[in-house]
RNA sequence: GGGCCCGUAGGCUAGGGGAUAGACUGUGGGGCUUCGGACCCCACGACCCGGGUUCGAAUCCCGGCGGGCCCGCCA
């Protein structure tokens, strides 16, 4: 139940017992809580939009739902009844109500998917931190979510990968195999540009693996496998895991049974296959490739057959992809939709984070990795809390939880389409507007809570506080948040709602000692610290995020 | 050449037809006999440019400029 909505309901009601029924909005905060700007209906009735604006108010009978209502200038502004809101938000909070969405059925979120040729590096991550997030909000809003990677190790890049494997000889360094590994892939980049006749034999590799060659896949499992067991573990560390991992080399077969399927779309060129999209109405390109001229599958084609997999288990799938596959999804989309048509398929987009010298880039090794960032990160949280007196496993805890904190939320804090410049002072940043900075204020919270003894029993005829009121109001938004959150998919607009929580609470801190204030009021405000607490905590662990009880 | 996305204080980022453009960081000042100073308060500082639509444009439309991405028998 969106608790707000009770009021926007009312209010609205009000407005059509008046005789000028329409549409409130939220009002700007030293205004009220919603607003009815008058300035469409003084065009509609020729009239003065303020003087409209008065008659509404002096139309308007009165609600216990609100305790002001009034117009300033050419605006009707509503102001809440805090006794009344606090009474409904805080119980459906401590109740654990406010936590409850009605259920949904089944999603499929894709994400990361990286190439298995090296490690993670963190413009990759940004995919990770985003998809994983959507994920646990769309679970939250009543979704059962399954996290699939989708591991490539059927394209040219693996190829060329056990080429180098095969034919070039490395110094394998470092404990991770996929650190070890990748210089594989870097090597056989260097030598295909030297001697580019070497494309030849990365394509028979891709031959003979599409066609099962033992020695091949001995290989891929080694290596590949390898990698990936290395990128699940640097992923795992930023509390990113997965639920199924669906390799590309499994789908070969069942690709191939993709093209009689859409036929009438399907021309030939020098012996190799591709999808007419102008027929298809994509008008921004001609063609898409399916099988190259010696018959081997090509990344669309396994690309369909994965996204025909998907929509079989699940109706409703979701990818989250860079912004370069904008179009690439675009063709996939109409062809699932003939396909598939009973099924929706949704794309989450998102710029890349390149560094202040250019786009990243694995074989070039020009790359900030994951792994590093982590390591940084909580050497400058050790730093920190060194002289904190805490033990060395407890040390050890609230490092890592708040170095993955500020990482987390200094992805998810911007908004997806914004390209990200990464810069080491703003990812590992743990002041402001953070993730440590609202780590502590839980922790916070829960000191208060921890110091004192209470029943869970409050009344809210004693809210009074302006700190106070601002809290409740807040924290009354968290449904529809998570409703926004899910259905346009933005995880960031949960991040920004989490800050400006966390940011409320230090105020209310400031102005309103709990433990020490008379009864009465001391309980109600002690529902107001517990429920802050159980919603930040919910929030951070929707952003991936752990809540340390001290740090 | 065509298409898509982005341009808001020194840096980073909200707002995406409506009231005085909201934070964070930075810089300068201030606040613990008080529940945790990774906190709080005050000040400084911004809508890329030019047209148009509108009672009203940072927001919508058109045209520039700047940055990213795409238009592969790569993925």
């Amino acid at each position: 139940m969106e608790i707000l909505s009770i009021f926007r309901d009312e209010a609205e009601r009000l407005l059509r017992n008046a005789g000028y029924p329409g549409k409130v909005e939220q009002a700007r905060e030293e205004f009220g809580d919603f607003t009815f700007p008058c300035f469409s209906l003084a065009k509609e009735r020729k009239m003065n939009p303020a003087l409209i604006a008065k008659d509404v108010v002096r139309n308007m009978e009165k609600s216990e739902y609100f305790e002001k209502i009034e117009n300033v200038g050419a605006y009707v502004n509503f102001t809440i009844n805090p006794k009344k809101l606090a009474e409904i938000t805080l119980s459906s909070i401590i109740q654990g109500e406010i936590f409850k969405f009605e259920e949904k059925g089944k999603v499929i979120v894709e994400h990361t998917s990286a190439n298995p040729t090296g490690p993670l590096h963190v413009g990759r991550t940004r995919n990770s931190i985003i998809g994983d997030t959507v994920a646990r909000i769309l679970r939250r809003f009543g979704y059962d979510v399954e996290v699939q990677y989708f591991v490539n190790d059927v394209g040219k890049q693996v190829a060329t990968l056990l080429w180098g494997v095969k034919n070039l000889r490395v110094e394998e360094e470092g404990e991770r195999e996929d650190y070890r590994y990748v210089k594989y892939y870097q090597a056989a980049y260097e030598e295909l540009e030297k001697r580019p006749e070497i494309e030849k034999e990365v394509q028979e590799i891709i031959w003979k693996y599409e066609r099962g060659d033992q020695e091949l896949r001995n290989l891929a499992e080694k290596y590949v496998g390898g990698i990936m067991r290395g990128i699940a573990e640097s992923l795992k560390r930023i509390n990113v895991e997965f639920d199924e991992f669906v390799w590309e080399s499994s789908l070969v077969e069942r690709s191939r049974k993709i093209p009689p399927m859409i036929k009438e779309y399907l021309k030939e060129e020098n012996g190799a296959y591709y999808i007419d999209l102008k027929k298809l109405g994509v008008e921004e390109k001609d063609k898409l490739f399916l099988y190259r001229s010696d018959g081997t599958t090509l990344y669309p084609l396994r690309d369909i057959a994965y996204h025909l997999y998907k929509a079989e288990k699940a109706r409703y799938n979701i990818d989250v992809l860079g912004e370069d596959h904008k179009l690439h999804f675009q063709a996939i989309k109409r062809i699932i939709g003939l396909l598939k048509p009973d099924t929706r398929l949704d794309a989450l987009f998102y710029s890349f984070v390149k560094l202040p010298e250019g786009k990243m880039s694995t074989r070039k090794g020009r790359v900030v990795y994951l792994d590093d960032l982590v390591e940084e990160g909580m050497k400058r949280v050790e730093e920190i809390i060194r002289k904190r007196g805490y033990s060395e496993e407890e040390k050890k805890k609230i490092t890592k939880m708040v170095a993955v904190g500020a990482i987390r939320f200094h992805i998810l804090n911007v908004q997806e389409e914004k390209p990200i410049t990464f810069k080491w002072e703003n990812a590992l940043n743990f002041e402001g507007e953070s993730g440590p900075f609202i780590q502590y204020t839980h922790a916070r919270a829960e000191s208060i809570m921890k110091k004192t003894s209470w029943d869970r029993s409050f009344n809210s005829q004693y809210i009074s506080h302006p700190q106070e009121i601002k809290l409740v109001k807040l924290m009354a938004r968290y449904p529809e948040i998570i409703k926004e959150a899910a259905m346009k998919l933005t995880p960031y607009v949960v991040a920004k709602y989490a800050y400006s929580l966390a940011s409320q609470f230090n105020q209310f801190y400031r102005d309103c000692p709990v433990i020490k204030a008379e009864s009465g009021i001391r309980e109600f405000r002690l529902a107001l610290v517990y429920s802050f607490k159980a919603l930040i905590k919910d929030l951070l662990e929707l952003l991936g995020i752990e809540a340390p009880e001290k740090m």
